[in-house]
RNA sequence: GGCCAGGUGGCGGAGUGGCGACGCAGCGGACUGCAAAUCCGCGUACACGAGUUCGAUUCUCGUCCUGGCCUCCA
């Protein structure tokens, strides 16, 4: 079995086969740091990075780029608002993003460019787009001449008709066609620009992900994820700048993840279902909100519940069981998937179906009659885990976590369990009860082992 | 209005032209002082209406519903 990916630009199913053998190039959207990432956000993160870590295990040489957008209006509002400047804005907000997506266990790409850092390659490809009479200047703006491209409207599938119905947008005077996009557009006094053959200005959002993905990827690149949202205009734009600019075939796999929807309904400030990485992580760990985005597959649609989170949680109580089960055991080799959990998720990143092999390894957990067999479950786990980037602790760790400032204090509850042992050795069972249930109380389940040993965790 | 996705059991969620994954919850049993964890067993579904077919949840058409995009929101 070999990788196959649906392709947006194909609307199918295609085996994967990299421009140069043993080689891969993927770039994927990054955030606009002006606030803390939301899950809608998190969501292609985790999905790319199991792609990027599927990718890492068959390929030798794996180039994964995911841009940090550093000019932005919305960052100068931002920066407006709090007083602060636009550096502190974005340094801080990139800072932040890069603790929450590693608290997801995301593992950082191995390119991360900033807009800020390549505005001359934008202005290099700008003035291409002139030269080849795919862009033109108008009152300082540059605009991208949307008709020059015959092709254009190919990944979304919308013909020109199509967008020119139902346009909502207020079409400036200076465009030639209402839907030519802009690639430069002036700054005032107080808003970041560079100086450019246009006057001092600064890029549209389009032209930063075409610059910066050639910069990395060069002109034709393997994979290029991102949200399905981002299919129109952005990537569409993204798709017209680079072989307009570039004369070559920009991204050959379109990678596209469904929309994220708290309780069935968008998640928007105005309607108070606000969900911020940071938000979430209190509830639950982090893998059990990495496990909550992976166990729907990445191209349907994913409605975000508390109930769902704790269900993830609940899961992965399960599988860190197993391991714990298996724990023991001293691994000769290298963690290694099963054939089957790889198969799944070769079959485009289908990581529901590889989470229920999980949970037959886990059952299998359960049942070694061997030391032999311990090992190999305990491979299997935590192969399984290396590709999904889960199970990646210590399980005595995974079932002490507790929501930040809610710390128990474990000297205590080590006093209270041999407390409740000596009881139980005394028979007063009453007694041992009454301990247990005055933990659970606080959150703190007890469980006997064979041979009298009690351990505890956290309740879900 | 145009375009694009999706509608599977109490819930989450795969998949398939014919033998009803997997998980959670529920029920029964084993284990346990009792629990928890674990193990064994059980039940319920494929939005609606046509069509194609020996046979459709799976293919085609239509209807309804939900979500997204068309506004530099992943």
């Amino acid at each position: 079995m070999t990788l196959h990916l649906y392709n947006t630009a194909t609307r199918r199913k295609e085996p994967f086969e990299p421009l140069q053998p043993g080689k891969v190039g993927m770039y994927v959207c990054g955030p606009t740091v002006y606030d803390y990432a939301h899950i809608g956000n998190a969501r292609p993160v985790v999905v790319f990075d199991v792609l990027y870590r599927l990718l890492r295990r068959a390929y030798d040489e794996v180039t994964y780029v995911r841009n940090i957008t550093d000019v932005e209006d919305k960052i100068n509002a931002a920066a407006r608002a709090r007083g602060i400047s636009i550096a502190e804005v974005t340094e801080s907000t990139t800072r932040a993003y890069h603790e929450d997506m590693a608290a997801l266990g995301a593992l950082p790409p191995d390119e991360e460019p900033r807009a800020t850092q390549h505005i001359a390659h934008m202005i290099a490809m700008i003035r291409r787009l002139i030269e080849g009479g795919h862009a033109y200047e108008a009152e300082g703006h540059v605009l991208f001449h949307v008709p020059s491209m015959a092709d254009y409207g190919r990944l979304s599938g919308r013909n020109r008709d199509e967008q020119i119905a139902g346009a909502r947008v207020d079409v400036a005077p200076y465009k030639r066609d209402p839907a030519d996009f802009v690639l430069w557009k002036p700054s005032d006094a107080d808003t970041p620009g560079w100086t450019s053959p246009w006057g001092r200005g600064r890029p549209g959002w389009h032209i930063e992900c075409s610059a910066m993905a050639k910069a990395k990827l060069g002109v034709t690149f393997d994979i290029h994820g991102g949200g399905r949202d981002l299919i129109f205009p952005h990537h569409e734009n993204e798709v017209a700048q680079s072989v307009c600019a570039n004369g070559a075939p920009f991204a050959r796999y379109w990678v596209h993840n469904g929309f994220l929807t708290v309780n069935g309904e968008k998640m928007s400030k105005s309607l108070g279902n606000f969900r911020t990485v940071r938000d979430v992580l209190v509830q639950a760990p982090g893998e059990a909100v990495r496990l909550m985005l992976l166990s729907t597959h990445y191209r349907q649609p994913l409605d975000w519940t508390d109930d769902g989170l704790q269900q993830a949680r609940a899961t992965m109580d399960r599988l860190y069981g197993a391991l714990r089960h298996v724990w023991d055991a001293s691994l000769r080799d290298a963690p290694s998937p099963s054939p089957e959990l790889l198969a799944a998720l070769e079959d485009d990143l289908n990581t529901p179906l590889a989470l229920s092999v999980l949970h037959q390894e886990a059952a299998r957990a359960h049942k070694v009659e061997s030391e032999e067999e311990m090992r190999a479950v305990k491979s299997a786990l935590l192969g399984a885990g290396e590709l999904l980037g889960i199970l990646s602790q210590d399980p005595a760790q995974w079932f002490r976590w507790q929501p930040a400032g809610a710390e128990v204090d474990e000297a205590e509850i080590m006093r209270m369990i041999e407390e409740r042992n000596d009881a139980k050795k005394a028979r007063d069972y009453a007694a041992a009860d009454q301990i247990r249930e005055a933990l659970k109380a606080q959150g703190i389940l007890l469980e006997d082992r064979p041979g009298g040993v009690t351990e505890w965790r956290r309740a879900g």
